[in-house]
RNA sequence: GCAGGGAUGACGGAGCGGUCAAUCGUAUCUGACUGUAAAUCAGACGGCCUUGUGCCUACGGGGGUUCAAAUCCCUCUCCCUGCA
C-alpha cells in the first residue's frame, strides 16, 4: 500500500490524496462503506459501486465467528469471497472489546451524555460478553455462547487469512468516561498490543512474499479518549513505528472531533493516511473530520439508519415511515441523483417500509450510502478547487436549519 | 324447538366480584440509531384537563343483586356447536 498527498488546505489539517492498494486506488478523503460480515447489508457489490463506494470495511470478530477465516481464505480472500474486486479493510475486533464489554446493553449513554464522569457506569456489567486482560480478550460468542479468545497475534492471523488490503491493529476501546487511571492502563495495553500486532503482521507479510502474494497493510489505532496528554502520547508512540497508516478510535461525537484530531493529527506523520473509525453518521462528522486531517471514514449508521427508515436529505434527516409521507409522490430528495431518487417516490418507499418489504432496505440504503459517499466526494473536490469553507458553510447550515439539535461545535 | 357455548378497546385475544381504563400480541403514531449482537430498540396508544392516589365515558342492549360488577342474576338481540 502507498499513500500520496495531492493538495492541502492552508490553515487546516485537510488534504487530498490517494491510497494505492493492490486492488485499486482510493482517492481521499473518502467514505469507506461498512461491510461487517462480508456484505454491505441489503446491497449487492454492484449497487455499492453504483453508489460511489470505492472500498469496504469488514470485521474480524464477525468473520471469525461466521463463516470462519479459513473459509474466506479458501475462497481466495475477502474480495473474491464477496465478489468485490476493489480495496478492502478489516477492523480488528477492537471495537467489540467495547461494544460487547463495557458498553454491553448500555450503549452510547455510557460514553457521552452523563457529564458527571460516571465511572461506576464504566465498570464491567455482569452480563457483558467480553473480558480484557493484557494477553488479549475473551469474547463470549453472541451467536452460540462459545468462549473465543482473541489476542493481537490471533487478530493479525485472522486478518491475514481474510486478506483485506488494509488491517487494523487490535486495540482496546475503553469508555471515554472511564476513570483516567483506567484509560491510561487501556492505552498502555493498546500500545503494547500494537507492537505485538506489528511484529506478527510483518512475519505474515514475509510469508506472503515468499509465496508471491500481495503484501497487506497495517494501521495502528490511536486511543486516549478525551484527554490531550493521552492522545498526544498515543500519536507520538504509534507514529514513531512502522505502520502504514493510523486509525483514530474512541471518538463518539462531532464535538470531540476538532480537539481530539488536532492533538492527534498534528503529531502523526503527515505522509501516512488517517482513518477515523466509526464516525460519519452526519455531515458535520465528515466536514470536521476532513478539516482536521482525516483521509478516510467508515460508519455503519448510513445503512443501519436506512434499514430503520431514517433517511438523509440535504435539508436534514427524515423518517420515511412518518404518516405524512404516505401520499408524498416526490423523490426523497429533489436534488439527489441516486438510483432511488431517480426512480421512486417517498410514498412508495414509505409503503415498502409499512409493508415490511425487503426492497425498503435496499432502496433506502442505496440512497443513504450515496448521500454520505457523495458528500465526502464533494468535500474532496472542494479541497481541490479551494471552495471547502464555502461548501461547509452552506451544506451544514442548510442540513441543520430545521434541526433542534444545536450546532455548538460548528458555531464556536 | 331443545341443550350447550359465546359477544371485551382499530383487530386478535386475556381477565370472570374490589388492586380494571382493563395482561398480551398486531395495527397505528412518534423517537433513537456513529470501527453493526440492529430489516433493531424505546415510548405513546378511550376522552378531558388544573397531569393528579384527578374527572368523565366504557367490556353487545336493558334491568337487577352488592358498599363495590367486564366479572353474579334476569331478560332481549345477534353468533357458534350438537340434538330434533
Amino acid at each position: 500500500m502507498q499513500f500520496k498527498i495531492n493538495h492541502r488546505l492552508e490553515g487546516t489539517l485537510a488534504r487530498t490524496g490517494e491510497i494505492i492498494t493492490p486492488h485499486g486506488v482510493i482517492k481521499t478523503p473518502a467514505f469507506i462503506v461498512g461491510g461487517t460480515k462480508a456484505t454491505v447489508k441489503a446491497l449487492t457489490p454492484e449497487q455499492v459501486e453504483s453508489v460511489g463506494g470505492r472500498a469496504i470495511l469488514a470485521n474480524t470478530y464477525h468473520l471469525l465467528l461466521q463463516p470462519g477465516p479459513e473459509i474466506i481464505n479458501h475462497a481466495g480472500g475477502l474480495g473474491k469471497f464477496m465478489h468485490w474486486d476493489k480495496p478492502t479493510f478489516t477492523d480488528s475486533g477492537g471495537f467489540q472489546v467495547f461494544s460487547l464489554g463495557m458498553a454491553y446493553k448500555k450503549g452510547i449513554d455510557l460514553v457521552s451524555h452523563s457529564s458527571k464522569g460516571d465511572a461506576s457506569q464504566a465498570k464491567a456489567s455482569k452480563s457483558q460478553l467480553a473480558k480484557v486482560s493484557d494477553k488479549g480478550v475473551v469474547f463470549k460468542s453472541h451467536l452460540n455462547g462459545a468462549m473465543i479468545e482473541m489476542t493481537p497475534e490471533s487478530s493479525m492471523e485472522i486478518q491475514h487469512q481474510i486478506a483485506a488490503d488494509i488491517h487494523m491493529a487490535f486495540d482496546e476501546l475503553a469508555a471515554p468516561l472511564a476513570e483516567y487511571d483506567y484509560l491510561k492502563q487501556a492505552l498502555d495495553r493498546t500500545h503494547a498490543w500494537a507492537l505485538r500486532c506489528l511484529k506478527r503482521h510483518q512475519e505474515l507479510n514475509q510469508e506472503h512474499k515468499t509465496k508471491h502474494e500481495d503484501e497487506q497493510a497495517l494501521y495502528a489505532v490511536v486511543q486516549g479518549a478525551r484527554h490531550q496528554e493521552l492522545r498526544e502520547a498515543s500519536a507520538k508512540f504509534l507514529g514513531a513505528m512502522d505502520f502504514d497508516g493510523f486509525g483514530i478510535g474512541g471518538v463518539f461525537e462531532p464535538g470531540e472531533i476538532p480537539s481530539v484530531l488536532n492533538w492527534t493529527n498534528s503529531i502523526l506523520p503527515e505522509h501516512k493516511p488517517r482513518h477515523l473509525l466509526g464516525m460519519g453518521s452526519q455531515p458535520l462528522d465528515l466536514f470536521l473530520g476532513v478539516e482536521y486531517g482525516i483521509d478516510t471514514f467508515d460508519c455503519v449508521a448510513p445503512t443501519r439508519q436506512a434499514r430503520n427508515g431514517s433517511i438523509y436529505t440535504y435539508d436534514g434527516r427524515i423518517n420515511i415511515k412518518n404518516s405524512k409521507y404516505k401520499t408524498d409522490f416526490g423523490p426523497i430528495d429533489q436534488e439527489c441523483t441516486c438510483y432511488t431518487c431517480q426512480n421512486y417516490t417517498k410514498a412508495y418507499v414509505h409503503h415498502l417500509f409499512k409493508a415490511d418489504e425487503i426492497l425498503a432496505s435496499t432502496l433506502s440504503s442505496i440512497h443513504n450510502e450515496y448521500f454520505v459517499v457523495a458528500t465526502v466526494d464533494k468535500i474532496r473536490h472542494s479541497l481541490e478547487d479551494g471552495s471547502f469553507h464555502d461548501l461547509k458553510q452552506s451544506f451544514i447550515q442548510r442540513y441543520y436549519a430545521n434541526s433542534d439539535k444545536p450546532l455548538k461545535i460548528f458555531k464556536q
